[in-house]
DNA sequence: AAAAAAG
């Protein structure tokens, strides 16, 4: 049996036909641009072709500011929230702009290997009424197989930044052809280890290329950014109340670390969801989860950074096969992946980056679909989903399941715990040996607040503040 | 603090 403690009655009790529509075009006018269509934007014929083709006719709202601004040669620094459609805002510009035989006159940045292969693929499906070339290059994949396609010269080339700039050092990959550079998922870009290499493939084009920059989030430092590559740029914000969207609908389970993985099974079998991502905090976990998963008999399939490309490859391709029911991934997926059908999101662990919850929510409920996140939170870990609440600006409900079993306390934690009781009497002992001496009427007058001025020096203060936090 | 990306 499931309950909701949310205060606002459960939408499954309110399935009225009015309401659904209501809900429906609310959502629609919250995403897209219903007075325009692709045809009002400027795009030339080839271009509309294969938007039409694809099934598209009115623009979301950030394509709808950002490729006219685009076509017009601007500078663009775009913000939007997860699958609203970005990559076609980038894309169609550069489709219509772009002339046959202009080599590498496009380079676009992604910060995962699977964003590269993905982008490139839609923007070959909008660019199916063109003659264009587009290219993914990621690292993982011999250099040699890429090389023939590379000196067929394509139009546009869409990489990750460490292989870029090995084709470029390799003299395979000019920069001095880019006439638009695109920078994806700006935000994880300035990640460090990423900055510099940005740094220097943009600072490597020395004839100042047209920009565009779209992103989730916009912080100061990647304005900062822009303003250092762009000349009068554009910035397009989304004015959303929400940086997720409605269509999710969020929950959190409180249960113990280590009741996690039960907790995890429990949530699969009862709840029977179609195709779950469960995101991990780290590799380890997301091998250990997928064997326990296994060991439950669960075809549960593991994704990320260490294990070998042709490995994640095959599992991007099953899951888009629909071959696959369970993926646990690291925050490798976290980012851009539009796969179709995604109906459960599940944080197994909450991210450190608030904004990472925003983008793990937006693999579920794309293309118009709804879609279920459950975030599993242990005692120690509420400020993390603080955190979270306030950057996705949404109050998230706790969802509490009454037939889950606890499992017993694992030994360790409960002598630690016992420990810990140990040093708190102790504690109380000694203070009522030394008893504190009585406080002067003045000191305390002098702290209106009640505060008793310490004899601890403020150096050593600050330094116990910050073990505290780590 | 971790993950990703060049081998």
């Amino acid at each position: 049996m499931t309950t909701s403690t949310d205060k606002t009655p459960p939408r499954e009790n309110d399935p009225s036909p009015e309401s659904v529509a209501t809900q429906a075009r609310e959502e629609a006018e919250e995403t897209f641009d219903t007075s325009k269509t692709f045809a009002d934007l400027g795009l030339p014929d080839d271009v509309l072709k294969g938007i039409t083709e694809s099934g598209f006719v009115h623009p979301t709202k950030i394509q709808a500011s950002l490729i006219p601004a685009a076509l017009a040669g601007r500078h663009v620094l775009g913000q939007a929230k997860t699958g609203t459609g970005k990559t076609a805002a980038f894309g169609l510009p550069l489709l219509a702009a772009i002339e046959p035989g202009d080599h590498f006159a496009s380079l676009i940045l992604v910060p995962t290997r699977e964003l590269a292969i993905q982008v490139a693929q839609e923007i070959k499906d909008l660019g199916a009424g063109t003659p264009l070339h587009v290219l993914p290059v990621y690292g993982g994949q011999r250099i040699t197989a890429q090389a023939p396609k590379l000196e067929r010269g394509p139009e546009i080339v869409v990489g990750t930044p460490g292989r870029v700039m090995d084709l470029h050092e390799r003299r395979m990959l000019p920069y001095d052809t880019v006439r638009v550079a695109v920078l994806d998922e700006v935000d994880r870009m300035l990640d460090i280890g990423f900055r510099d290499d940005i740094r220097k493939i943009l600072g490597g084009m020395k004839q100042r290329p047209q920009t565009i920059f779209v992103s989730a989030t916009i912080s100061p430092e990647i304005e900062k950014l822009a303003r250092s590559y762009m000349r009068d740029p554009v910035k397009i914000v989304s004015k959303e109340k929400s940086l997720t969207v409605a269509r999710v609908k969020q929950s959190w389970i409180n249960v113990e670390r280590w009741d996690k993985r039960k907790m995890l099974h429990h949530l699969l079998v009862h709840e029977t969801p179609e195709l779950t991502v469960v995101f991990c905090r780290t590799k380890r976990t997301v091998d250990d989860v997928t064997k326990f998963l296994n060991r439950k008999d669960i075809a549960a399939h593991a994704i990320h950074g260490d294990l070998i490309q042709s490995q994640r490859n095959k599992v991007m391709e099953r899951l888009r096969g629909g071959k696959l029911s369970v993926l646990v991934a690291s925050d490798l997926a976290a980012r851009g992946l539009d796969v179709d059908g995604i109906s459960h999101v599940i944080n197994y662990d909450l991210p450190e980056d608030p904004e990472v919850y925003v983008h793990r929510i937006g693999r579920t409920a794309r293309a118009g679909r709804k879609g279920v996140a459950w975030s599993l939170v242990s005692p120690d870990q509420g400020d993390l989903l603080t955190n979270c609440e306030m950057l996705a600006n949404i109050e998230i409900p706790q969802q509490v399941y009454e037939d889950f079993v606890p499992g017993t306390v694992p030994a360790d934690v409960r002598a630690e715990k016992e420990l810990a009781e140990k040093r708190v009497q102790a504690r109380e002992a000694s203070m009522k040996r030394t008893e504190a001496p009585p406080v002067k009427a003045d000191d305390t007058a002098a702290f209106p607040g009640g505060i008793v001025p310490t004899k601890m020096p403020a150096r050593r203060m600050q330094g116990k503040v910050r073990t505290r936090r780590r």
